[in-house]
DNA sequence: ATCCTATCCTGTAGGC
DNA sequence: TGCCTACAGGATAGGA
């Protein structure tokens, strides 16, 4: 979304910008639509899930942003003529000189979009693996903090930010391990191989365009490549790619965790040993 | 302190 | 066809 943005948006002087009046996961704030006038975004970055959309008014001021997060539904779409009529669940559109169009499109509304100070770091983001890059050993100390298990703990995003639902699937897989053990139980190696399998989830993804199961597109209209290419989300029942098991799904912090029992086989330690005490 | 559950909201798929 | 339930890319307040 991010690239995308980027090639889209900067530079567009704001003629002027419409609202739906519905809340995002927090109301749009008090003069929202009149603080545009006349200024132009300059670039687009990203820290975790949060894009900036850094911003230059009329008087070249440029020391805010356009923070922006799409929580489950929410993309821009970058028009370049006018569309006739606004899409559904549209909440913003900003129209440029040029006639062109930039809309924030959200069905469920836990998108949000508000203005910061351009060097404000989101809340509750932490390491950004694409900012730096995550070694084993780090990984390795920050996973001896956490009892969770480790599919619970990459989706914190005040560990490590930007891993959703399924690239920690997708992750946890590549490794080749289970996402119900303890964040603390992995060893060095298994913390070294599980740092590779982000970057080469996260990366692959990218390099697709992203993951588009439902209604997700990015700002060209188009829905992301990556689906066909997911190993184990969404999979349920379907055979394992490497080993032809079914894809098990199963529910961790109330969200579904796609995995192969068989190529992510080592249980938690000790969860062996309990339920067999328990039995006994 | 840490972890988990419920909640915000709308749409869709599947069972009956 | 319609009604009902379950689930969906996320974050987070508040309870255990």
């Amino acid at each position: 979304m991010r690239r995308h943005l980027s090639r889209r948006v900067p530079g567009r002087v704001v003629a002027a910008v419409w609202t739906s009046g519905l809340a995002l996961r927090k109301p749009l704030a008090r003069g929202f639509r009149t603080s545009f006038a006349g200024g132009r975004f300059t670039a687009v970055r990203r820290i975790g899930k949060f894009l900036y959309l850094d911003w230059e008014s009329a008087d070249g001021r440029s020391d805010r942003s356009l923070l922006a997060h799409l929580g489950m539904t929410g993309h821009f779409l970058h028009a370049t003529a006018k569309p006739a009529a606004r899409p559904a669940h549209a909440h913003v559109q900003w129209t440029f000189e040029d006639g062109s169009a930039l809309l924030f499109c959200d069905a469920r509304r836990f998108g949000l979009l508000e203005w910061i100070a351009r060097d404000t770091r989101p809340p509750n983001v932490g390491a950004d693996p694409t900012e730096n890059r995550i070694t084993g050993p780090w990984l390795s100390a920050e996973l001896a903090k956490s009892r969770a298990p480790i599919k619970s703990f990459l989706l914190d995003q005040r560990r490590i930010a930007g891993i959703g639902n399924i690239y920690a699937s997708e992750a946890l897989f590549r490794a080749g391990i289970s996402p119900r053990r303890r964040a603390r139980s992995l060893t060095k190696d298994e913390a070294e191989r599980l740092a590779g399998s982000i970057h080469a989830a996260l990366g692959e993804a990218v390099r697709y365009r992203g993951t588009t199961f439902s209604d997700f597109r990015d700002p060209d209209g188009e829905p992301g490549e990556y689906g066909t290419s997911l190993l184990v989300y969404g999979r349920r029942g379907e055979p394992c790619k490497r080993c032809r098991s079914k894809i098990r799904r199963i529910v961790q912090s109330g969200r579904s965790t796609f995995y192969c029992v068989t190529c992510q086989r080592k249980p938690a330690p000790g969860a062996a040993r309990k339920s067999l005490a328990r039995k006994v």
